[in-house]
DNA sequence: TAGATTGTTAATCGATTAACAATC
DNA sequence: TAGATTGTTAATCGATTAACAATC
């Protein structure tokens, strides 16, 4: 049997499979067990045999009459999003998002930041234990080698990243996700993932206003 | 002819667009003044009849044998992603964050900030023109009802997100710019529109992973 | 058993790509 | 003019939905 991973999984599917996850562990707190397609297919909007299909299309496995095991749903989606390893990367832009991205509550799965660069006055912020340190961006490209990291978190402001990112290009990065409102120029070889706030903030302020107009 | 709005423009091709915004400011900045769909296609790696479906799909013209105005284009993309106007919301969770988001340099287009609301301890943070009031949850929804906003960020962690978005519903908010890792559950007049951090910084992890192990 | 639910194939729908005449 | 580029239709591809036999 043909197993996919996240790269061969379209987008789509891949945001379904993560939105499950959130919604089992809602469910198995609240004491559930077990799962129906038709359930998560109401919950989200979509069809039953497509929910069928995606968590096939990762290798869970259901019992007919019975539905889809919760607990080991949340596993297999955790393997599969590789939540069960960590990713080492630097942080390049303002503190205060580093240190909420680094915080324990909102940590992002899988994301281990090390440290921070930042643009500007070369201070060092935010040292112990608590928080995280913070460099000057020029030390990125020395530290990153010395470390060996290989991925980095990009949240600065337009205007500034391309200079920046180049910065973690000279410094060895090869996997960049991109905070920053700005098409990024990098080589092949180097993974760029965008995560594109604004047109999802102008979605949902298109809805308001349909909403509000209407009346 | 049928003007498309985002309301109904698939996701997508909404992505594509707000990604061409960028792109054509950076042409701008160096100084072109026309962009083919040829260009466009190839920056993107898509395919250039997408590229002028998608412009046409929105009311962009261009001209055979030049392409397309990059300024107008700039122009009909921000009225489209309703730039033009500001939606007032207030923010929900960390300090940091709501303080990153209201920021100028950073500033998601459309989002006006006007106050935050933090869980725990009922301190008044940040005030003052540079920075940003935060008050105590509980304060929540005698203030947006005053103020008639309609509009909520939220960005707290999952064990505490619904029990925030039931504030900010009480408090007669009608669109919630989900930022945690949690399936809120919402009447249906209420859009909810989900930020998926997770599943985009998981995506970009494989990737790494796959060029790391193949050598 | 009867009814609920999966697994899976076939049908539909929509998005992407190919192709080419029209335009400048 | 010749060549570049759009606008648009047709073809392809992939994702979603419908349907139903198999299972428990």
């Amino acid at each position: 049997m043909i197993m996919n991973t996240i790269l061969t999984t379209s987008r789509n599917t891949l945001n379904r499979i993560s939105r499950y996850h959130s919604y089992l562990k809602v469910l198995l707190a609240s004491g559930e067990v077990c799962v129906s397609s038709v359930t998560l297919a109401q919950k989200f909007g979509c069809d039953q045999s497509g929910v069928r299909k995606d968590l096939k299309s990762i290798g869970i496995q259901g019992r007919p009459h019975i539905g889809f095991d919760i607990i080991s749903t949340l596993d297999v989606i955790e393997q599969y999003l590789g939540w069960q390893s960590t990713t080492e990367a630097v942080f390049v832009g303002a503190p205060t998002v580093g240190l909420f991205l680094s915080n324990q509550d909102f940590a992002i799965k899988g994301l281990k930041l090390l440290c921070g660069f930042k643009l500007g006055p070369a201070d060092v912020l935010y040292t112990g234990d608590a928080g995280m340190e913070f460099f000057p961006l020029g030390k990125l490209p020395g530290l990153t080698r010395r470390l060996g990291v290989k991925a980095g978190v990009l949240c600065v402001p337009a205007d500034d990243a391309q200079e920046a990112a180049d910065m973690m290009l000279s410094g060895g990065i090869q996997a960049i996700w991109n905070l920053s409102s700005f098409e990024l120029d990098v080589p092949a070889h180097v993974a760029v993932e965008n995560v594109d706030f604004s047109a999802s903030f102008a979605a949902l302020a298109a809805r308001l206003a349909a909403v509000n107009n209407r009346f």
